[in-house]
DNA sequence: CCTTTTAA
DNA sequence: TTAAAAGGG
């Protein structure tokens, strides 16, 4: 998923605290991948209510996001819009993937293998269900969100030249996209399982900023997202046996990606078009705003509809109320 | 993933 | 008091 420039990016330690007093703009679809194939039962199956409705992800953005808001962050969550149809070969082998996980789940099941978890958490989808219960609980806890028009990491990233100070994603694909800063490990537990493996690894949260990025390397934007293209992205497969450290070198010895590519006798379809979808991706601008949460309503969409603890949900609506009370205040501040 | 419970 | 395990919906 994205584009793996780990090795060129200067990143830096640091703890959500240490970021506070600021907006960011959250890739949710992000979030909503990270939710869905984590947060789940010993046996495999992700938390559902009674009538059998999926509820990991209600579970998570509620709990995160009210982690975010005790530590003075001001989360505004971006959507996914209609996906570019550069994307259409990765849209595919994704699914494709989806498929052969079924698979193997069926052949672990038919063994009678106990742990399941590492096979489902492959087959997750982001039903239209899953994204308006996730719209509302945020509504009813009064943190505003927007649907991009694309590609919601190239809203997020957008917007932090606007109104938000960096972005909230896993994805380096948001420095391709300009975002000023990106935060990554943005969990407050940073317990990350190491793929295929039954491992967890401690990860810290970690920031980025892109204008660092760019003068370590001593490179400019256009080179950066050259870089990128020829690692792969979302919308294209990139080049066999360059990764990200070779892919820098070239740039830097040729100038830019068509010199590169010239060179090394290589072709990239489309390569016009990705990088305008970079340079220049659909995006709206958006005034946001932070409202006063509905406690109500919040105990009665997670406890009465979906079977969450009234006793839990009701310990943390307290902090919600107070905690949002600051994000509320800074728009009167800023805007006022 | 995040919180709560339990074991150390 | 802290770390690991279990539970959550």
């Amino acid at each position: 998923m994205g584009t793996d420039i780990s090795d060129i990016v200067v990143s830096h330690e640091t703890s959500l605290k240490d970021q506070g007093n600021q907006t960011f703009s959250i890739d949710t679809y992000n979030i909503l991948y990270q939710l869905l194939s984590n947060v789940r039962q010993y046996d495999g199956m992700p938390l559902m209510d009674s009538h059998g409705n999926v509820t990991s992800h209600l579970y998570g953005i509620f709990y995160r996001t009210i982690n975010l808001l005790e530590n003075k962050i001001r989360p505004v969550y971006v959507f996914d819009g209609k996906p570019s149809p550069l994307k259409n070969r990765t849209i595919s082998e994704r699914q494709l993937m989806k498929e052969k996980a079924k698979v193997e789940l069926e052949e672990a099941i038919e063994r009678g293998e106990e742990d399941l978890r590492q096979y489902y958490s492959r087959i997750n989808y982001i039903t239209p269900q899953i994204v308006n219960d996730t719209k509302k609980l945020l509504d009813y806890m009064g943190i505003p969100y927007v649907d991009a028009p694309s590609e919601g990491e190239a809203q997020a990233s957008y917007m932090t030249r606007k109104n938000v100070d960096g972005v909230i994603s896993q994805d380096y694909d948001c420095l391709l996209f300009g975002a000023r800063k990106v935060l990554r490990n943005f969990a407050i537990y940073g317990r990350r399982k190491v793929p295929r493996k039954n491992i967890y690894k401690t990860v810290y949260p970690e920031y980025i900023i892109l204008d660092e990025v760019l003068s370590a390397n001593q490179i400019n934007q256009d080179q950066l997202i050259g870089i990128g293209i020829l690692v792969g992205t979302d919308f294209n497969e990139g080049i066999k046996g360059i990764g990200a450290k070779k892919a820098l070198a070239l740039i830097k010895k040729e100038g830019d990606i068509k010199a590169v590519l010239r060179r090394i006798g290589k072709d990239i379809e489309n390569l016009d078009e990705i990088i305008d979808f970079f340079k220049n991706p659909p995006v709206v601008d958006y005034d946001f705003r932070f409202g006063k949460p509905d406690t109500d309503a919040i105990e009665h969409f997670l406890c009465d509809e979906h079977d969450f603890s009234r006793e839990r949900i009701r310990d943390h609506l307290e902090s919600l109320k107070k905690n949002n009370q600051a994000s509320t205040q800074f728009r009167l501040d800023s805007f006022d």
